[in-house]
DNA sequence: ACTACTGATACCTTTCAGGTATCATCCTCG
DNA sequence: CGAGGATGATACCTGAAAGGTATCAGTAGT
């Protein structure tokens, strides 16, 4: 059985008239006749009564008739979604980006993807650089908003902002009094930085900033990035972070910029190859829409 | 689009391995290739990404795999059930019946018929003659139980009993002593009838009865069948009906043989030519287990 | 680098859907 | 009641396309 033969029988029954149904099927009157009739035999039992002029459904014809409508209609349906998910316009993504990014352009960004994809499902999760690599290895996250540098990953990547290091102390601190500083000005304090496992690439890299300023800092305590502000707040240590970070409005953490502070990437990433039409939506409103500054605090 | 491409691509999307799905289809590798890339043609989008070694599904074809199987097991299910009621194992009866029947083998019938064909819709519906010839000529009965004579309708029909007529008169009427009777004794006797219309031949015989008999029955009241018998007990007059309407039992009307009573013929009734399996169904069964009467009351 | 495996391509064969001509039947109408 | 027209079925032919065989091309694993 194919689609053809429910196809011409559906058209038959609401005919009722071999003729009419073959032509609006667009085809001659004896194919039909054949098709319904290689239909029937397959079936094992008759789908019309042919007696007298006039055909008419039987029993079992017409409950295959109301069902096959169901069915015939649902393909079409299947067919639609199926289209709807190749354009991205349905779907889901599922996207990593570190915690400095809550507050800093992830917000607008969602609620524009969102404005223009509403079916297409959206699980955001923060997540630290390490995790957000494996995830985008393999599958468990479409794309991933990550700090820089990257150690040759097998992914793509798009820089979406680019900003220098500022120096982070608890705005009590003598050397906040400063308008700029330099490294060598904080060697001799106590800093407070992420777990190395986290992001070792940017943790090496705030290293070789010190080490290059001639001096090894003293790291006192470690804590999830998120609670790393929190420390400083609290007169733990310095630490060392994007600018945009500021944007937190701690009235409580002084930014300061610092001589040589080096420029840092957020970078856009995903895995090479074909993904998910979501996934490439979700990347397209990205590069228009950029990662714009929230407006809230 | 047809059956044989979605069939291929669930097959090819459950393997993710062409080879295998070729092997399982029983077709070739090639072909099923092919009719894939077709597939993927006339819907316009990708339904695996072929990159690496493996193939793995794309979103859409993600999506049209869950809807595929869903539309492939209902199109299964249509043809069973289509199929069940072309054996008539399915589907749904009218029945037509005269209220005499009520307490004299219907039920029985009725439970018979439900416990070998437990998914078919019965409808009974009691209706005079007449109007069980219109239901049957236009098709809103399937089939009835009416009480012969008919004149040349266009019925297939099957006696299913046959049984005298008797007198019925008023459990106290002086006649009731008597174990027989004659039309004659009763000439004098007000009569209680059906009206004509409800069943014009059965009615005609009756009259031409007593025309034999050499009398003109007073015909002082008419009611609908059922009520007849009541009349009769109330003591409005006496009337004549088929034996088996002693079953009902009812100790204020007596029933009484008289000398000439004709048989009549409980009628199983049918529109010719083709009708529903169910319909056949039930005409095998009444044909199989008869108007045993009721033991009931 | 070589081999084995996978899917794609090229080309041929065969099947069958669809076309034309015609038949059988039944209904209608004079 | 006979003629004509309408309807679905049958017979037979043609062409598109489904399926087969042989082979290519790319990749992974040794």
């Amino acid at each position: 059985m194919e689609l053809r033969h429910l196809r011409y029988f559906v058209a038959v029954a609401e005919e009722l008239h071999f003729g009419r149904a073959a032509e609006r099927l667009g085809i001659a009157q004896p194919p039909l006749s054949r098709q319904i009739q290689d239909l029937e035999g397959e079936l094992g039992f008759k789908l019309f009564d042919r007696t007298r002029r006039r055909i008419e459904l039987t029993a079992a014809g017409d409950v295959l008739l109301k069902r096959t409508r169901d069915v015939l209609e649902r393909l079409e349906d299947a067919v639609r979604d199926a289209r709807s998910t190749s354009t991205g316009k349905r779907g889901r993504v599922t996207v990593g980006y570190p915690s400095s990014l809550a507050y800093t352009g992830l917000v607008g960004l969602l609620r524009a993807f969102r404005t223009e994809f509403p079916d297409v499902e959206l699980a955001v999760r923060e997540l630290p650089l390490a995790e957000q690599l494996v995830g985008l290895t393999n599958g468990e996250l479409d794309v991933g908003f990550l700090r820089g540098p990257l150690d040759g990953e097998a992914l793509v990547t798009e820089c979406m902002r680019r900003e220098p290091l500022m120096l982070a102390l608890p705005a009590d601190h003598p050397l906040a009094r400063h308008k700029r500083l330099t490294l060598a000005a904080v060697a001799r304090e106590p800093f407070v930085f992420f777990p190395r496992v986290r992001a070792p690439a940017f943790f090496d890299l705030l290293l070789s900033l010190c080490q290059k300023a001639g001096f090894t800092p003293q790291i006192r305590h470690e804590a999830p990035q998120a609670d790393v502000l929190s420390l400083v707040a609290a007169g733990f240590g310095i630490s060392i972070m994007p600018a945009s970070v500021r944007e937190i409005r701690r009235t409580d953490v002084a930014f300061r910029p610092f001589a040589g502070a080096p420029l840092t990437e957020l970078l856009l990433a995903w895995r090479v190859g074909e993904g998910s039409p979501s996934r490439q939506a979700f990347i397209d409103v990205v590069r228009r829409v950029g990662l714009r500054l929230d407006s809230v605090l």
